[in-house]
DNA sequence: TTTGCTATCTATAACTA
DNA sequence: TTAGTTATAGATAGCAA
């Protein structure tokens, strides 16, 4: 999206990277926030860079959406196996069965 | 991005909600794997649908990055403050101007 | 209904100061 | 170096089946 297409793969050049971090990190949060308000959804982000610094973004509180999840895996009892690529796990229940 | 620009708000019709959050969905989650690849960064996206349904994304596992930010939230009580670049919290209103 | 198309809008890679 | 500019690649809103 800009002068010339790039791969997707690691950049080398350290600067180059910590530029194109802060961009696109500033990116994927705003793209984060559109989403929860347009589609009336629950959206968090965390991002750690790789100097360790830690970058968040939740449209409801860390807690609740944590606790969220993990309750979500509980009924479930898979899903958090996530390899490096994108794992969209689509758990479908169309309100919270306690005791199914 | 689109044939027409729209606003920054919930949309109303729900088939179009639901279609929005299918497109958007998708981009948010390869942005968010575009950049951990990139820079080297941890990302993770959680994302529940207004149907209750969770998509998700982690460049590791799940629970190490939720460990991970525990353990920072735990240690340094400030994370994401510090930076005045992305005041990104869990407070919709302040920060969107969405200019006419 | 849902998927695919594409004109248009947005994010951003490379450049500049 | 980092911050600002801009041309281009990429995302997507509305439409068509």
């Amino acid at each position: 999206m800009g002068r010339g297409k790039i791969a997707i793969k690691r950049i080398d050049d350290s600067t180059n990277r910590q530029v194109t971090f802060s961009k696109r990190r500033n990116g994927l949060l705003k793209k984060a926030k559109e989403l929860a308000i347009l589609c009336d959804a629950e959206v968090q982000v965390i991002i750690f860079s790789s100097t360790n610094k830690i970058y968040e973004y939740s449209s409801s509180s860390m807690t609740s959406v944590i606790q969220r999840y993990n309750r979500c895996k509980d009924e479930k009892d898979q899903v958090v196996n996530s390899t490096s690529d994108v794992k969209v796990r689509a758990v479908p229940s169309a309100s919270f069965p306690s005791g199914t």
